[in-house]
DNA sequence: TTTACAGTTGAGAATGATACTCAATTATAA
DNA sequence: TTATAATTGAGTATCATTCTCAACTGTAAA
């Protein structure tokens, strides 16, 4: 169960957005950040279902939109097709390392790499929003 | 046109998967490394029309996987829902910037990065074998 | 509390990029 | 030149995600 910090916090990103707080949508949030892993929607969809709540793959989708949005979840692409989410209560910001065998997902971060990345971005004149870093090999069981 | 040299090269990686060197995929190899875009696969299959070349669009695909598959292209996915490719003919390895407004890509190379990345591959015990390292940010006009 | 109503939900249909199917065609090696 | 395995194109299938819309429900004001 989420505590009552999180949920108020959610509580007042949803009224600012003029959104409702309903049921469905706390299931979502918690279903999100009482797992530590990389899931697809339909996983989400599957383990709510397993916890007998109710809550439609349509409002799956919509709500992980409005926790990315809101900084609740981060969305990921690993280049099969399917979008992954994962928490960001709690978990400070990261990168991954992901096993093309076995689809182990590791965590990293770097903090030179972090303030490359910030020297790159003001060398092209850019503003940075966010950036996506991803390892892909094989991890040491799948060599 | 593409050179001779390239075209054997081409000739060379078919037959040693058993493929045979065609007319289209020729040109869509030729449309590749005329072209220093990242397009996606319907803009590769329009231009090859334009050009007057008849390529169906299942081919395009089936080209472009060939293509990346034998290092004459590679595909990248900036989270949109289309893979887009860009030649490696001639094209050192390089990371993107891309603007979340106009769609602007700049490529960008720091080798201080990708030796932090060997480094962590290895302080995780993780066999690299590629990355993908993309800056999101709005550029200077879209600021 | 009720009420009014704008926002939400679920089920299924729609969408859109990409992959598949298969009959007709073609490159290739002998 | 021939045999044959690979390729092509057109259309169909697939699959993740988004959309639609009628029924339903938070919410804020009375």
């Amino acid at each position: 169960m989420a505590d009552q910090k999180l949920l108020d916090r959610f509580k007042i990103a949803l009224k600012k957005e003029g959104l409702k707080y309903t049921p469905q949508r706390t299931a979502v949030l918690e279903e999100i950040i009482k797992d530590k892993g990389h899931r697809e929607s339909e996983e989400i969809y599957l383990a709510l279902k397993k916890r007998g709540q109710h809550v439609s793959r349509a409002t799956v989708y919509r709500t992980m939109d409005i926790l990315v949005n809101n900084g609740f979840a981060r969305k990921m692409n690993l280049g099969d097709g399917r979008a992954r989410y994962e928490s960001k209560v709690n978990s400070p910001h990261h990168d991954h390392l992901v096993c093309m065998d076995c689809g182990l997902i590791v965590e990293f971060m770097d903090q030179q790499i972090e303030d490359l990345q910030d020297k790159i971005a003001i060398q092209y004149n850019f503003q940075l929003k966010r950036h996506i870093h991803q390892l892909f090999g094989l991890c040491k069981k799948c060599q």
